[in-house]
DNA sequence: TCCAGAAGATGACAAATATCATAGTCAGGG
DNA sequence: CCCTGACTATGATATTTGTCATCTTCTGGA
């Protein structure tokens, strides 16, 4: 039995829910259910009706498509503070991706009524969530201009370092977010094979060094040259 | 000089500007400027402050980023009744995307300060442009996924029949939007020259025909099937 | 602890795509 | 009307990336 209150959570501060009202709030907090999520459930899959959002207390979650071709494609990654689910409850839509977790998870699910209700009345949360979807919007443009314009090896590049920036280090300075290589791949848009080579390479130049799954950056300078095209 | 008001004006309609109230869209209607635009004219530059957005009367702009290799990518067709600028205005950054004319244009020009006081006044106004932001996303993500899961041949088919259901075609069956061949290529994000011999394929076997830069599709099923993996 | 199945790694090869070179074609201004 | 520069086209070739096969290394239960 969870009973923490929306109220008190410092994970809202992150997202849009920092501009609800406190007894908006408190309806939220009265009709929303925790949920624990082990590495690779599911928390929606592509094409599901979505009755409300997720918002992460803890944990990692993989977006992703399924392509014609059977691979993934990982869209985006969310943790700790991000809201899922937001685009397909205000499009009125079902899931245009699946989300799944990479790590074990805590999430507050919100039934999609709360979310309507404040949409509708609270102009400051409407456009707090229009100034996030905003951010993402920007984001997603600069995923298209790097699949189409960089090779596989300076988007892994690119992947290790924004694994760093956005989720750390553990405490022996590999990143904390630990992924399989075919999710790397995922996320890369690439072959499994061709991410493992090009980490093989990495480690053989001295960039990055491993230990099981785990990858450390060595040399970040000589890996962000690499993305910026030497 | 433009006579014509914002109350009046049928393109309102498609686009997010439909949920404004009377009184709002004659003040917007009265700090509005009306351009007129020739093909390759710039609405604005990429990491240029906008103080407005475009809505757009007629003509086609297209939205690009220049990569690290001095490629411009397509990222989104914009057209009738479409708002160009929304997204930088939202988040209150500079442009992250340049907006050239690729065919003869008018729009109109609305101060950012229109759109934000009612963006904090009417949560109809702020909501219809979310859902519109929500529906970009969307077609972000996809286009994310088409980038990096399918070839450029199926790219480039793919291009030519959203071509057709977007804009159209003109009275001999071509498509209504002509594009260069270097333009087709930075939508798909391929070389120039491997969207022209792709061209070529496709009139050989039979499925689009051309009359100088102009483009008809011939066999538009076998196109889709093309797109969707035979 | 051990074993089976998954995940990681690597080579050999094939396919897709980019690059460079060159030539043909078109469209607009003098 | 013709010339010039930009766009289109195509061949030859290099590079990148994917695919298939095989082997090794983990890892989580029985």
């Amino acid at each position: 039995m969870e009973n923490s209150r929306c109220e008190n959570c410092i994970i809202r501060q992150f997202n849009s829910l920092r501009a609800m009202s406190r007894e908006e709030l408190k309806k939220v907090s009265d009709s929303k259910t925790t949920k624990k999520l082990k590495k690779g459930d599911p928390l929606f899959e592509e094409g599901e009706k979505l009755n409300g959002v997720f918002c992460v207390r803890n944990g990692v979650s993989k977006l992703s498509k399924l392509s014609a071709n059977g691979k993934d494609q990982i869209v985006k990654l969310a943790t700790k503070g991000e809201v899922i689910g937001q685009r397909s409850v205000i499009a009125e839509e079902s899931a245009n991706l699946s989300a799944i977790a990479v790590s074990d998870m805590e999430v507050c699910f919100i039934p999609k009524e709360s979310i309507n209700t404040t949409l509708q009345s609270n102009p400051n949360f409407t456009l707090e969530v229009l100034r996030h979807m905003a951010h993402d919007l920007k984001e997603a443009d600069d995923v298209i201009v790097n699949m189409s314009q960089k090779t596989v090896k300076q988007r892994v590049a690119e992947a290790f370092i924004y694994l760093k920036n956005n989720f750390g280090l553990d405490e022996d300075g590999f990143l904390a977010l630990t992924l399989s290589r075919e999710d790397i791949s995922n996320v890369v848009g690439t072959a499994t094979e061709s991410a493992i080579r090009i980490i093989s390479e990495f480690k053989k130049k001295g960039l990055i060094h491993t230990s099981g799954k785990k990858i450390g950056i060595k040399n970040e300078k000589k890996l962000q040259e690499l993305v910026d095209g030497f």
